[in-house]
DNA sequence: CGAGTTTGACCGGCGC
DNA sequence: GCGCCGGTCAAACTCG
């Protein structure tokens, strides 16, 4: 686990439970959600926020209380500067430029002078979400899965939705679990709906049906092996005692906890979405849950 | 049959 | 120019 990565996702959340337009803003630049570094180069300025700006102090408060007995460095002001992205000296100590960090108010924001390397694609019109399986049922649109791809560095494949609500809809999605911290999931989204929101939100998918059903089965399975105990799910268990059941697995493999403060987590299970997510993403656990069922076999793994 | 996933092949940007 | 690698395509398949 990576302390880099935590300070730069906690500080996207500082940002995401302010309201003022700053703050809005931030949050919503893709260079910042996905290089807090090229932010503060080519984006800090431009919003003419930092001294203005003041991340919400309770949830800071609650950030550092959250983290500061595992990480006695943790500061949620502090923004990292990624090695990626430090371009110095051949002969200048690394070390130092991995610990680098910026002041969000500003005061160290003259400090850094180099230009960030160009990412691999244009980022433009990108946002990056960092959302715990929770959060990941937070989305109303209606995506279908086109592609599937491990990614290099990281043990988890990344994959790849576009909007299925309107035909000609350019939006696309990715998702992905971070590799710094397998309880948190990347989800970045590309270009813009050209259409209003839908009406409905996934309604069946291919697999995600398939694992849908066979997890119920394999629920009421272990409900017919542990006999009516406290976790026990019938046949007719509902959708929110399924995602309750996979929530109780995720819980049970002591994930990081839900820090996001999205709107959203607080509505209620509408569909499976969040299950095949869940089951992409977490294939380990699926195994898990796979296993629980005598006659299941394997679902692949990781 | 339609809507979805899976997965190998392909394309093209980028670094060396 | 070449090779790596991320993103997309499309055929095959599942499911209701």
């Amino acid at each position: 686990m990576s302390n880099l990565y935590m300070e730069k996702w906690d500080l996207q959340a500082v940002v995401g439970e302010s309201s003022n337009d700053a703050c809005i803003s931030y949050l919503e630049n893709p260079a910042f959600s996905f290089d807090p570094w090229s932010f503060q180069q080519e984006e800090y300025g431009l919003m003419s926020f930092p001294d203005s700006f003041e991340p919400n102090p309770k949830v800071l408060d609650e950030l550092e209380e959250l983290y500061k007995p595992f990480y006695p460095e943790f500061n949620p002001y502090s923004v990292p500067v990624l090695e990626d992205h430090v371009e110095e000296p051949e002969n200048q100590n690394q070390q130092q430029s991995v610990s680098q960090s910026a002041n969000i108010s500003g005061a160290n924001k003259d400090s850094i002078s180099a230009k960030p390397k160009r990412s691999r694609r244009n980022q433009k019109n990108r946002v990056v979400q960092h959302v715990t399986a929770d959060g990941l049922q937070s989305d109303v649109w209606a995506w279908r899965k086109y592609g599937q791809k491990p990614i290099k560095g990281s043990p988890y494949p990344r994959s790849y939705y576009r909007c299925s609500s309107s035909k000609g809809c350019l939006a696309r999605k990715q998702v992905e679990r971070s590799c710094s911290d397998p309880g948190v999931f990347i989800i970045t989204y590309t270009a813009e709906h050209s259409h209003g929101h839908p009406t409905r939100r996934n309604s069946l998918a291919g697999s995600t049906r398939n694992k849908s059903s066979t997890l119920a089965k394999t629920l009421a399975d272990k409900n017919k092996l542990h006999g009516a105990g406290e976790t026990a799910l019938s046949p007719t268990t509902t959708k929110d005692e399924l995602l309750g059941g996979v929530d109780q697995i995720q819980r049970d493999k002591s994930l990081t906890p839900d820090i996001m403060l999205s709107d959203e987590l607080g509505q209620t299970f509408e569909n499976f979405e969040l299950e095949g997510l869940f089951l992409d993403q977490f294939p380990d656990l699926s195994h898990e849950v796979w296993s629980v069922n005598e006659s299941a076999t394997s679902n692949g793994g990781c």
